[in-house]
DNA sequence: TGGAATGCGTCAACGGCGTTGGCACAAATG
DNA sequence: CATTTGTGCCAACGCCGTTGACGCATTCCA
């Protein structure tokens, strides 16, 4: 995109940048992506990704993120709590954008998204679970209540299971909730 | 590692690649371990990976395998089998090869891998447990089911939380076992 | 008002990557 | 002996992420 001597001295390249790599990233992960399949994109030099974000790496991290979404998400009434975290979690990844955390699944090599991700879960779903569940291993069970929401992220969307994909998401997520329900509950109960 | 002309005419260089190979994938992941690496490791020309096995995709598959171990994984009595599977699979990648897992997920960008970790779970554990369950909807339950050994081996070894990873694996083997155990029963019971 | 500093964009190049084709040589085959 | 086959080596290709030098417009400041 050439510009006339008299443009703007903001960057609308950089909006472009992170419009191309969101959509990019989202659709063909990480290394399916290259710095100069974004360039192209965005209609800009390759070198200009870099000289904006630091590296691939930091436009990848700027760029994909799940943390907006999930606010609030363990505020539901305690005994129908592993249906409502489900029904939020799976909604947004069916939702455009979903291929967020497929793409961060296969990053996973780079040392800052294994920590981006293990934030994000820690700070929406196990940590604020932890502080509302009662009986012993409170911490214990609300990780594993995590760990339950990566696999059935993985089996929907990172390598995904037809058969589970293709059924209507009630009966998976009326299941798939009774076994979270298993660890939210309190065992000496 | 030059060899003298009378040298036999078997393939001494095919294991040596095979053995480098199966090291570093599993403790560098795929996209950390070039084919250049792993010629160094086998003191063999580069070339020499892509003629033996066709491709580094292709030495990948050779060499990353988790089948042999989980057969007969489901067959143990039903009111204790969610124990009794994850107890064999978490000592399995607990073990030396605990990378392979780690290693095939980094890897799930590639089509074949994907195909190979989705029929691995097909075969070991999402069909026999189909064929053994009763109730209703005994197919979904074991692919849930499928979905939540995922999900712990993603939390102890893809994207490990060291909170859990450090606790003694019996507490976290009982009470996930809680989980799988939701599913496994005949809900209707 | 003149000069330095800053920020944006362009270009060419670097080293590393997976991969390929050509060549050499020993062993097996007829 | 001639051919084919398997094995190994070397040089090179195109793509990758990244960097440094440079041009240019704008802004800041003496």
């Amino acid at each position: 995109m050439r510009r006339g001597p008299g443009r703007p001295p903001s960057s609308h390249a950089q909006r472009a940048i992170r419009a191309a790599a969101a959509r990019l990233f989202a659709r063909h992960g990480y290394s399916g992506t290259s710095v100069r399949d974004i360039a192209a994109g965005a209609g800009v030099d390759p070198a200009l990704v870099n000289r904006h974000f630091g590296s691939k790496e930091g436009l990848f991290l700027a760029t994909m993120s799940v943390d907006e979404d999930f606010r609030g998400l363990v505020d539901g009434p305690l005994g129908e709590l592993g249906r409502a975290i489900l029904t939020r979690v799976v909604t947004r990844m069916d939702g455009p954008g979903g291929g967020v955390f497929a793409a961060l699944v296969g990053a996973l090599a780079l040392p800052e998204v294994r920590a981006h991700l293990a934030r994000s879960t820690d700070e929406h779903v196990v940590g604020p679970l932890a502080r509302r569940l009662s009986g012993p291993d409170a911490d214990l069970r609300a990780r594993l209540v995590g760990a339950q929401l990566h696999g059935l992220l993985f089996s929907l969307h990172v390598s995904p299971d037809p058969e589970l994909a293709q059924r209507p998401r009630a009966e998976v997520l009326d299941a798939y909730a009774r076994a979270l329900q298993a660890l939210i509950d309190d065992p000496t109960a």
